[in-house]
Order: C-alpha cells, then structure tokens, then sequence
DNA sequence: AGGATAGGTTGACAATGTCAACATCGAGGC
DNA sequence: GCCTCGATGTTGACATTGTCAACCTATCCT
C-alpha cells in the first residue's frame, strides 16, 4: 500500500506540489475572468509560480491544457445536469442553460469548436460521457425507439438555447433581466416530443 | 452626379483597388482553410498583397476585420435561408443546418462568442436582420401571442443540432455519412410547437 | 551508492498585434 | 495648371506569445 501511495504522493507533490493541478486552477481563473483568447501559457505559468516552460511536462501544448479544461466543464456540467435532473427533464434542461450563464468562457470553450474531438480523448470521452447521460435521461420519457431521436432533439433545443442567449441574440425577446428563468422555461416549454412510433 | 459618384469610386479604388474587399476575400480563403485561430492580419495582408500594416487603414484591430467576416457570413446565412425556406419551414431549418455544415469556420467563427456582438455594431445589426427573418417566418405557423417564443425555440433547435453535428457530438448516432441529412430531418421532425395559447 | 528519470529552468527563435513616423497619390481650391 | 491636404499604404520598432533544445535537480529503483 505505501508503495502505490507513495508513488502518487510523489507524482503529485515532486518539485511544486501537483502542478498539474495548479495550473489547471491558474487558467481556469484566467479563463472566467478574461476569456479563452486571453488565456495564454505562460501566464498560466506566471501565475501557478512556475517558468514559462513548466507547463509543457503536463500539457504537450496550449490545447492540450484547453482540452483539459473543457473536460473538466463537462465533468462541472454533469454535476449540474444530475442536481437539475432531480426535478426532472425539465429542470436538467434549466440546469443546461443555467451552467453555460454561469460559466459562459468554460461553455464556450466546450463547445467554441476551437478545440477538435477526435484530437483530444479524454475530451472526447468526457463529452461522450455527458451526452450518455442525456440519452438516458431522456429514454424514460419516450419510447425506446424515438430515444435517441428525442435525445438529440432536447439536447439540440437546449444547447441551441443556452449559445444563443450567452450570445446575445435573444436580447430583444428578452423583456427584462429577472424573467430570464420565465424565458427559459417558456422556449423550453414551447415543444412537445413525439412519442416513440 | 459625378461629384458623389467620384467620391465613391476614389474611396474605392485608391491606390490598389478595393483593398477592403480584397482583404475580406484573402481572410475568407484562410478562415475556410484553417480556422479562426490561424487567421492573422498578417497573412491576410500578405495575401492581398500589401504590407503588413495596411489592413489598419480599414479594420480598427484583428477582430474588427473578424467582425466584418462574421456580418457576412450572416448575410449569407440570411440567403441559404430564403432559398431553403422557400420549401416550408422545415426547409429552412435544413438549409441552417447544411450552411453550418458546409461553411463549418465561418459558422463557428458567427456563433463562437470570440466576437462580443455590443462592441461591433454592424455584426449585431446583420444577427438581429437574421433573427428577424426567423420570426417573421415562424409567425406564419404559430398565432401572432407565441410567435416570438416559438421562433426562439425553432432557432433553439436548429442552431443547437447545427452546432452539436458541426462538433462531432452526435458522431455515434450517426449511422453513416449519406443519412445525414436524413437525422437532421428526424430530429428537426421530433417537435411539435406549441400553438399559441 | 548510483544511475535513470520525471519534473523544472534558461535561453533562443520566429510569428504576431499594434503603435508611431514617414511616404505617396488623387482631389479640389486658387 | 499648380499646390496643399487628407486618405491610403509602407517601414520600423516593440512586447508578447508558442514552442524547441539544452541543461539542471531531486527522487526512485536496484
């Protein structure tokens, strides 16, 4: 057992002190406060307290640590989407756009389209994951036949809704600051899913 | 008449032609090419043949000229949508998603959020003409009361489907590459609009 | 004890966005 | 017809960035 602890304990804490971790913390403040174009490496570095270097033994390149941060969104965005999906499809669907205003540099960087699937597997996997959980979700509601379909369907809805509003395009429609919720709910409530045939 | 008709051809054609136009042409080709990401003034100007200062002379900064790529894409957006909706709404709704498909950079470049549409107003000019010609299209299906919240949820939907395929999201239910067009018709048909109540 | 090695540093290079100073060319008043 | 002026374009410079190569160092494995 010391043999396995140690050898994480000192992945983690060798020079630094898990810096992968740190500087995933750096960019991630970064990220939220000035946006993905501003989110440079070596500031990342500047900021974790490290040589401007440093970060290429984690990250093989800037999007690489990208990547990596979107992954993280996608695991931030399935905790979301399950506390939201207690109150049913519904609520995760709130949830959905809720997080992508709460958060609007990490939701743009998950889905900017700045970063590439296929070049990135652990992003892949972690998009893959959220949108497993999605499908599930929503197969309780239709027939298991039109499940998929459906899935895609609300999900399309949903994330159509939340890019468009973080966008600004719905400035207009949009009466006030407090009725954004009303908004969500009335756009949302506007579909009806056909039934598995 | 030859007073204002000077004036514009001199505003036009100076010393190399139209050198506004042409760099939003060379900036298309890289845009198409490579990515936002590896668009740089730089480039453009080298492309269309000046120095690398020149661009200034017509685009405050990088993303002035971005801006102006994007007011475009809308306009043409604005185009495929009324060829495409000529056949129903539903043909509108393709014809969304086949311009995301086939433009997939300038797509991403319009709705990435890189561009804060408050800062550009012609860019938010061009995106409300768009949403406008939505609505208006959509006030035909639904009664005059739920229009607007049925046209936020039809452009939900398309530009969420649109966005999610453009990513790779939906690449495990996609069954092939032929049938594409067939899950944009199956999803965009999983929906029925509410009628106005 | 003593390498091997993961983790970190220093130095360098080309490319980029942007500013400032300068050059050029057509237009319109004299 | 000339000449000044402003719009258009160029040259030069600077800080910042991503990335490569070479080097250092602390810990682990035998």
């Amino acid at each position: 057992m010391s043999t396995s602890r140690r050898r994480k304990a000192a992945k983690a804490a060798y020079h630094h002190g898990d810096l992968r971790a740190g500087l995933l913390r750096s960019a991630a403040v970064i990220l939220e406060e000035q946006g993905v174009a501003a989110l440079s490496l070596r500031e990342t570095a500047r900021r974790a307290g490290v040589s401007h270097n440093a970060p290429y033994r984690h990250f093989a390149d800037r999007d690489a640590l990208l990547a990596a941060l979107a992954a993280e969104g996608f695991a931030q965005l399935d905790a979301a989407l399950d506390a939201g999906g207690q109150a049913g499809p519904r609520g995760r669907g709130e949830a959905y756009v809720r997080f992508a205003l709460e958060h609007p540099q990490r939701f743009r960087l998950m889905f900017g389209g700045t970063l590439r699937l296929d070049a990135h597997p652990a992003l892949r996997e972690a998009a893959a994951q959220t949108y497993a959980g999605l499908t599930r979700a929503f197969a309780a509601l239709t027939g298991r036949e039109g499940a998929a379909v459906a899935a895609a369907a609300a999900w399309s809805l949903t994330h159509g809704l939340a890019q468009l509003l973080l966008d600004g395009h719905f400035a207009q429609v949009r009466r006030g600051e407090q009725d954004l919720a009303g908004f969500v709910r009335e756009v949302l409530g506007a579909v009806r899913f056909a039934r598995a045939r």
